[in-house]
DNA sequence: GATGAATGAGTCTTCATTCAT
DNA sequence: GATGAATGAAGACTCATTCAT
């Protein structure tokens, strides 16, 4: 399409300058998008939204995604990737399968208290399932979760948790634990203002993950 | 009119004729609602498709609800009231707080199973919606937290749970379990076909829930 | 239904509790949609809150009359025939031409002051022409506008009137300047709260109609 | 494009080709409009006709104006502002009391004959409207009236006009007398085809006004 | 690249009117 | 006569997307 005019070595640098803008008004778009979609919703984001608070004409939108839902798919896939990065990270690090644990609850957290705007999509739009399913990527979603079942397969089979957990539904429960704390403190109804209150909520879930509600050896 | 045949029953029955086939069509309006949202999501859901579900003019549905947000809350408050309900009847059970957990996991999984529509619109367009929680009553989705958080708090107590246990943190980590599990089914990535496949997810959230991943003693 | 109840008697009679029963509700029609139609406008109100006015079902307004235009039409010929009758009876009078103007305009005020309702609708939707020349008979407006205008012409003719004036425009200037002071009243900029300041009214109408804003005569 | 062929003209049309067609597009939506107004009344225009009229697309409307009722603010804001200017300039005209009626009247004739839709707007939907009085600013509408009455008040204290006249109802009626007439062009009753008939009017009417049906000194 | 004017399909909502009971 | 459930045509308005400049 492009290739050929693409040209030869300092041809990339000199469509540096261009590209490196237009990078930074797409980056500037999916800002805007994330600010808006969390918000206001993807439904209730016009793409008018979104480009008066890039502060661009609205048309110029569609120079870098094609449509609307690109671009939430472009927000989804972009975050979520270095997300997914991460967990394989956690992975595939010769950790204690509580250590693990208490890294990846600390990462939600973190992007919770980080990049509230992202999370609130992550939480919002991602579990409309019947939207997803049909638009976008839901294996992206679920690579996720299969590395969080990865990781607690591996720490059955080391014996590091129960031996008759189901690892699928356990991966259900995890995250969905985790995703309701996050939501809590999307909706406000969880008010935290201090690390310190961010890192006992840490202690807790842990705790609560790893050994239950009645568990004493926390 | 057909008074004669309606006899001497309850009065609650002798209502009137007409509000009784006024009250059946707006069940079937609820019912179909409920089809149609959980398909294709409230916001594709167009009116027109839930009367033609229902068998009815469109125009008939504004008799019955404002408009289409009406429908949803009637749906959410109307089915959440009992919801509230069993968990309040739940909590004043003189049952040991295990015993409790394990029924509310029952009735969650058992909604599921029986009501799976509802279940979708519950969690897709109602426990996640800002839209909703702007327009209608926030306060009444707390509730469920709150009856949940007493029962935490009663069995922390008791010595039920363990001592430094954060009630209303605890809160949200069960239900946000529960609610990803249900989302599973909804979705279709967890499948179950079987009363024991659910039997023994139920089994599973109880023990995760109450002993951890970790917990051995279940 | 209750027929039975009634009695015996004539047969004129006996149906005359069910007709005059009817002739009520008709009554009671036409007067909820008098004030409906005053407050809201004709296009602005809906036959249900005329129904409602009158304390009686919607349906049973298409009884008595064929839709909501044949309700207006009904308004307008009925009263406006004892207008036009009024006009006539004046006109064919022995009076002096400035009697008749005085007569006219006090029968103008006093109508305004003792069913502004009926005044309102008269005044806002009758001179809606568009919608009035096609659907009803604008024959039977313009039948008041001849009564004046034979009024002024045969003062003409006696001398009691200048002598070029034109009776047909003079019939228009007559007819508007007593309507804005009557709208004046029912929009309410025109406020005024007791008999003598009305009777005021009528004297300033009538000596500006007759001599003019100049006038010294008067 | 045509940027060169507007050379160094005024700043004010140097604003912009975009902007120049943006006001045209508005201007023919505006014009559209109040034909379609005047044909068919407000309530029975749809925005598709005036769309249609305008030659432009349905939506387009709705970038101009924020919807039905804003178009008929438009035409009645910036056509009356003229209007009511007109009237202050007469007014603050070292004229005597007879000539300042004279221009006036001319000046309603002739916004008659050469603007029928928007004289037919002004007094079908404007000057009687309910709805329009109570969502818009009836203020802008009495300015007029006061304009008038001011004029009035002064001939009063110069003793060009009866002492014991109120210049309020005086008002009034001079308004209505005006306003009737020319609805009798809008609905063609009053038919002139003629400069002369309608100077004729003019004269009429200046006449009964000042000298009213009685008046001599005509 | 950038702008924002223009397009028009898609929906909700209203409400006069009909009709079974 | 009376009721109000049911119908469905009609129309305002939104907003994603295209495209000329």
């Amino acid at each position: 399409m492009n290739a050929g005019a693409e040209g030869a070595e300092s041809a990339e640098q000199r469509r540096a300058p261009r590209s490196k803008r237009s990078a930074e008004t797409r980056e500037r778009i999916l800002a805007a998008a994330t600010e808006v979609f969390a918000r206001s919703g993807f439904h209730g984001a016009r793409v008018a939204d979104i480009a008066e608070q890039a502060g661009i004409a609205y048309g110029l939108v569609y120079h870098y995604f094609r449509n609307k839902d690109d671009i939430l798919a472009a927000i989804f896939s972009e975050r979520w990737a270095q997300y997914i990065g991460y967990l394989h990270e956690v992975g595939s690090m010769p950790l204690p399968f509580a250590e693990r644990m208490r890294r990846l609850v600390h990462f939600w957290v973190e992007i919770s208290r980080r990049e509230p705007d992202l999370m609130t999509i992550m939480i919002n739009e991602i579990s409309r399932s019947y939207e997803f399913l049909e638009s976008h990527d839901i294996g992206t979603v679920l690579v996720a979760f299969d590395a969080i079942e990865s990781m607690i397969q591996e720490a059955r089979d080391k014996g590091e948790v129960a031996r008759d957990l189901d690892p699928q539904l356990a991966t259900y429960i995890v995250f969905g634990a985790a995703e309701m704390v996050l939501t809590g403190y999307v909706i406000g109804t969880l008010q935290r203002d201090s690390a310190e209150a961010f890192a006992h909520d840490e202690e807790q879930m842990l705790g609560l993950l790893l050994t239950g509600l009645v568990g004493e050896p926390r």
